[in-house]
DNA sequence: CGCTTATTGCGACTGAGTCTCGATTGCCCT
DNA sequence: AGGGCAATCGAGACTCAGTCGCAATAAGCG
């Protein structure tokens, strides 16, 4: 769980405004538990009568997305959709039944992503992994 | 690199049919190097003056990568694109610079994923990676 | 050689994401 | 406190990948 603040902070932190449409997202997205689409965040402001345009949520969700704010990710369905997290993790598991996702600290990859590159003489630079799975809660009530 | 027959068999193998428009796409996928785009595989076929309509292209690339011919993949950009793979490995880095890529023999991930499991309490069952850099080639290339 | 049914072409459609541009509004400076 | 400027926003048109439904076609089987 992220808090509004430590969003509305992190942009404030990096030069940008903190205007109105952006502290209603920070909000949206900080009472989110699990992953969530553009759609997601229009659809919930519109029923809290924020005045927020689809423009403007795809274009904060680019600018967190680069600040590191929320991660970019696509379920296996072939959506969209992001998950707020700490700046340090980089990856996440993300339960395919109820949605939650948890940050991942990382457990070696970084040195595997380099062992990858010795065998395959590339220079590896970048990296995206996404875990899918059913979250303990789930596993919980699937037995019941 | 994989060849078309290897495709088509596989279609067979499956029980697909072997229809005029599969093995022209095969012959297209297998002269690809790197990724390519369900557009790239259209525009290429204009270009050949072969008839294959956009949704063929689409209904085709999904049967094959079900059956794990090809491997669907989204760049950093956010472009959706394929590559053609031996069904074993199930990873690939993809150099950024020519688009080229190399499959990658399942270096201890599956055990990282397993012990990410455990420490998340989720029950991992599925994953994606995804590397990006440079080539050996475009790194020779630049060095000049 | 015909039958059956998977597959294709066609063309309309959908929906996520982008773009333009004039109107606002943070924010800095004094 | 208030003025000015650039960043940001709203509105709404637009793009473009990917999908869908249906009639026509053609694999593959007997």
């Amino acid at each position: 769980m992220v808090d509004a603040l430590g969003i509305v902070s992190a942009l404030g932190v990096a030069g940008f405004r903190l205007t109105g449409p952006r502290r209603a997202l920070a909000d949206l997205i900080a009472t989110r538990s699990g992953h969530f689409t553009a759609e997601d965040l229009l659809a919930e402001s519109r029923r809290r009568r924020l005045r927020i345009t689809r423009a403007t949520v795809f274009r904060s969700l680019d600018v967190l997305a680069n600040l590191g704010v929320v991660e970019r990710l696509e379920l296996p369905s072939g959506v969209h959709a992001f998950v707020a997290c700490e700046p340090l993790h980089h990856h996440h598991v993300v339960c395919s039944s109820c949605g939650r996702s948890t940050g991942v600290a990382d457990e070696g990859l970084e040195r595997l992503a380099q062992s990858i590159g010795q065998s395959t003489g590339y220079r590896v630079d970048s990296h995206r992994l996404e875990l899918f799975g059913r979250c303990p809660e789930c596993q919980e009530r699937e037995r019941a």
